[in-house]
DNA sequence: CGTCCGGTTGAGATAACTCAAACCCAGTGG
DNA sequence: CCACTGGGTTTGAGTTATCTCAACCGGACG
């Protein structure tokens, strides 16, 4: 389903920042918008005719598959965000899938309509520099964390970064603004579900967080925190 | 130690790739190049002021320490590609420190003259792109090797890896085209060094490998495909 | 009301790590 | 020229974090 997008939703998107009103307009006549609802795949790994994506609204979850089927998850996609431009600086091919762990919105050019935007407005290929070299910095950061960190430290990390993206206040702490399961942290941090399970387990007995069915809630920050950076218990 | 560069160590640069002549000869214009001698650190993470390296001949080691002194491997350059380009649109602060493991010869520019390059000639920030994605595919890929694999498979993906990118042909096999010792293999893997030692010593006895002191060939190349496949023992 | 998906928990197995000691070779300096 | 030194490597023994296998639970949803 596609529908006729609004210039307004480009604001605030690090992608598009620093166009001005002209060259805005130009990019969204070129756009589609698209509602996808949760559960569905937006694009699978290995598709091919790659164009750009942004999410407007929703959460999407990019995953890689190996040869054998085992899954890991790059990262979650929430609004304001681009998502599987990096296809089109690899040959058009998707090297990895994307899901809407949510019901989403989201708005994607043609590979030709994006690559002819990029040309006729430079900063939007700077832009895209910037963002996918973050990304490449966060995915060497998370490869050293998975070099030498054991699971209760990584799975810290993974739910501080989480709470960073898409954290929300809630009255017993902060909680994750979409449905995450166990199997989704253990893809994130390389572990399985079952030592995720433990672990989450260990720490609402704790006190430090409150969790349910595809639902975390953090309830001492702070104490994540000094699990994440391996303090010392005592200044826990 | 800075001289005045050559224009013609630019051909073949997948950076300059697909520039006319008056375009490499402004590259040229504002570049300067340097010896470094091996073991030489030739910029530290954390290091601000970050400008673009290419390699003209010798090898890096990119190297990612955390807040513990834990080191990883992010990878190793060659003759040719660009490296410490990321820092340029992370605020200039390098991510991760660079090591010459052999003699080198670089060409470096300012980040001033670098970021000058690219807005007069937009087709290196495109180059760039390309390049970066290229990489943060490639890290992904290892991200998912060692949340998924176990060390064996992933030692020999190293090496595989390092077989195309630097890899020479021996009367006996395939060797290693610079100094690599069992640390680095580890810091590569996610392991220890006496992991890595013990596997290559397997390796070894079956006459798969031959290796010394810092110092790698590969005799059977498609046996150590098979362990990377994870194929049964049967079919190596 | 039944089914199924996501989660929990126990018990046992094991890959890989840690700790420890010794070795070998390449330089280096006397 | 040779002894010495130190970095890189090897190998053994014991420990353990984490995985695997397995059974069970409970709420959500049709």
């Amino acid at each position: 389903m596609t529908i006729a997008p609004d210039p307004a939703v480009l604001h605030g998107m690090p992608l598009f920042a620093g166009l001005d009103a002209a060259a805005l307009a130009d990019v969204v006549r070129q756009a589609r918008t698209a509602r996808i609802p949760k559960g569905a795949q937006i694009f699978a790994q290995g598709d091919e005719g790659a164009g750009g994506h942004a999410l407007i609204d929703g959460r999407v979850k990019i995953v890689q598959t190996g040869a054998e089927g085992q899954q890991v998850v790059i990262r979650f996609i929430g609004p304001g965000e681009m998502f599987g431009t990096l296809a089109m600086f690899m040959g058009g091919v998707y090297p990895a899938g994307a899901v809407a762990v949510a019901d989403c919105v989201e708005i994607r050019w043609t590979p030709a309509a994006m690559t002819a935007l990029m040309e006729r407005h430079p900063r939007i290929a700077l832009n895209a520099l910037g963002i996918i070299g973050g990304r490449l910095a966060e995915v060497q950061d998370r490869l050293r964390e998975l070099s030498t960190q054991r699971v209760e430290r990584r799975i810290a990390h993974a739910l501080l970064r989480l709470v960073r993206q898409a954290g929300r206040r809630v009255e017993a702490g902060v909680e994750i603004g979409f449905p995450l399961s166990r199997q989704d942290l253990a893809e994130m941090t390389g572990t399985t579900l079952h030592t995720v399970s433990r672990t989450l387990s260990a720490w609402e007995a704790q006190g430090l967080v409150e969790s349910g069915r595809q639902h975390v809630v953090i309830r001492k920050p702070h104490a994540l925190v000094a699990i994440a950076e391996d303090l010392p218990p005592a200044s826990r």
